[in-house]
RNA sequence: CGGGGAGUAGCGCAGUUUGGCUAGCGCGCCUGCUUUGGGAGCAGGAGGUCGCGGGUUCGAAUCCCGCUUCCCCGACCA
């Protein structure tokens, strides 16, 4: 007979806004202790282990071995790796002073698994060898939020392979990735993978997996025609060929020789949204070119404005960074909220480059910034009235952008990422000590690594999110955490019930996962749903 | 870090504007009796530094000052 630690609420917790965070916490799973740091009650807790199950066995069967790293690591080791710098000096990391030593609370493991293998992998015989864990991680997240979807504390499945060339990194990737598939197929979740930015992980390629959800974070465009999938972040659109741009570029300085620019007075319209509902054209952003001010980390820190059409946003190249005060303030000419690639002051020196869209002039031109406080230019047409550097894919993609393969529309899908994959290559290999194996030309090598992680606490929010109706949670069945609910009535009546619950309880347990529940002996199967898992 | 909202019993809330009896209500919890096919009824009961500190006042959940925690939007996001 159990004594489950469960208290079903009627009513969420305030501060529960998602519906799984809801859901979780009314039904005991899963109690908040803080902001973004979340305890496993005994219901979590097993279908945590339902859910470590399932992937230890995709993961045993495509090799990768089970260790476990410790969640300290010395700073040292992110100082070897060149990660403190990329970190920000380890600012998103929890840091940890010992009485000699600082560490860091393990956020993500390359530099010790490369450590670790590095150390017991020294030949070529030795590999390609994969690692992995289930454990804690921490990171010190600006603004946790959305429930268990992203906390400071979170359970992570980290896997990283080792491997003696890029060719054999990249069949050990489509192993993993393999196995990810059954996982998620096993989990019951609907995922997309989609190219994604490596970010402070490194590498090249690099693919995010997607569960769509009104509530994610992420948004990927996909394309029903061709399959391509990619998050918006560095997602494609179709690109003009230089032939087609000079095409273009010969339209339109034909086209539009009658208008001429004309400046308008918009007081207090800093942004696109504020100067187009003052024109009253807040549908039509299109209309309006957004210049985006940045400077080239790379090329003595000059400006660069990068300029698309009102309706979109910029994806930012590595090379540039956004403009700060300082640098507004060393550039007086250029007037934050006013910017523009037309009438530029003429000491100025700055590189002008355009998304492809801004091919497509409206009617009457553009309206875009004077470059002057308080003022907008209208009727004012690229190329004719402000010079290009160079056309290039800057902008994000927007629902119905053309494909960049097959140039049908593209779909936009907001969603979650469980999970994310790296062929990270040589970064760690090469930046860290000996982390070199012996070839079998008797030359010393660095590994070709992959990472891969799954969110594991994440993921039960995942699910949660996907798997409910208006009644509550319905789990898959490979991680409810009980197949089979018992509930003997008229207890107190009739003494055989007991005897004959127990027995049954005893019977399949052999096979099942079975909740004998004994908290509600004395009541009727009506009140029995107050404790039921599934709320 | 910028903007908005909130903190009163385990959970959800009222009371705060206009200071004034012993700080209330629903759910949950405990005891007893009754009830037994879809979140039981009746009776009795336990449980509160009104987020924290300071101030004003005869008197503060309520007014003033400071702090703190949590949630949401944004920035950020390995």
């Amino acid at each position: 007979m159990t004594q489950l630690l469960i208290r079903t609420l009627r009513d969420a917790p305030q501060d529960a806004e998602v519906e799984s965070h809801k859901l979780l916490a009314r039904a005991s799973y899963v109690f908040r202790l803080s902001s973004g740091v979340y305890n496993f009650l005994p219901l979590g807790q097993r279908v945590l282990e339902k859910l470590n199950a399932v992937i230890r066995e995709h993961l045993n069967e495509a090799g990768a071995q089970e260790l476990l790293m410790s969640v300290l690591q010395p700073v040292d080791l992110w100082d070897e790796s060149g990660r403190s710098a990329d970190f920000g000096g380890l600012l998103p990391a929890f840091l940890v002073k010992g009485r000699s030593g600082k560490y860091v609370m393990g956020p993500t493991h390359e530099e010790v698994a490369t450590r670790i293998v590095s150390t017991y992998a020294k030949s070529y015989k030795d590999l390609p060898v994969t690692i992995y864990q289930i454990q804690t991680k921490f990171r010190d997240e600006a603004r946790p939020r959305f429930g268990l979807l992203r906390t400071k504390e979170l359970i992570m499945c980290d896997a990283y392979s080792f491997d003696v060339s890029k060719e054999k990194m990249t069949e050990t990737y489509q192993v993993l990735r393999d196995a990810y598939d059954k996982i998620f197929e096993t989990l019951e979740l609907d995922v997309t993978a989609v190219e994604a930015k490596s970010g402070a992980i490194g590498g090249d390629v690099n693919h995010e997996y997607m569960v769509s959800s009104p509530i994610g974070e992420d948004t990927f465009v996909s394309c029903s025609n061709c399959g391509y999938s990619a998050n918006t972040e560095i997602a494609k659109k179709k690109s003009y060929l230089k032939e087609e741009i000079t095409v273009l570029t010969e339209k339109i300085l034909s086209s539009y020789n009658s208008l001429s620019p004309q400046e308008i007075y918009t007081p207090g319209s800093g942004s696109i949204d504020d100067v187009s509902s003052q024109l009253d054209l807040s549908d039509k952003k299109e209309q309006f070119l957004k210049t985006y001010v940045l400077k080239d980390i790379d090329n003595d820190n000059i400006p660069v404005f990068l300029v698309v059409t009102g309706d979109r946003q910029i994806k930012i190249p590595d090379n540039l960074s956004p403009f700060d005060k300082a640098d507004f303030d060393e550039h007086p000419s250029i007037i934050n909220g006013f910017v523009s690639p037309y009438n530029i002051d003429s000491a100025l020196k700055v590189r002008i480059i355009c998304d492809y869209e801004v091919l497509n002039v409206p009617e009457n031109g553009f309206v875009v910034g004077a470059n002057k406080a308080e003022y907008h230019v209208k009727n004012v047409v690229p190329l004719k009235d402000f010079a290009i550097d160079a056309f290039e894919d800057i902008a994000v993609v927007n629902e119905g952008d053309s494909c960049p393969n097959c140039e049908s529309p593209l779909n936009t899908v907001r969603s979650v990422e469980a999970a994310h994959t790296f062929q990270i290559g040589l970064k760690y290999s090469t930046s860290m000590a000996n982390a070199e194996f012996l070839d079998e030309d008797g030359i010393n090598k660095p590994y070709y690594m992959g990472c891969y992680g799954i969110g594991v606490s994440r993921l039960i929010a995942v699910i949660a999110e996907t798997h409910h109706d208006d009644k509550g949670l319905i789990w898959p069945k490979s991680v409810s955490p009980f197949d089979i609910h018992i509930v003997p009535l008229f207890l107190n009546k009739d003494e055989s019930v007991k005897l004959k619950a127990v027995e049954l309880y005893n019977e399949l347990s052999q096979k099942y996962d079975v909740l004998l529940d004994s908290l509600m002996l004395q009541y009727a199967l009506g009140i029995t749903s107050r404790k039921q898992f599934a709320l």
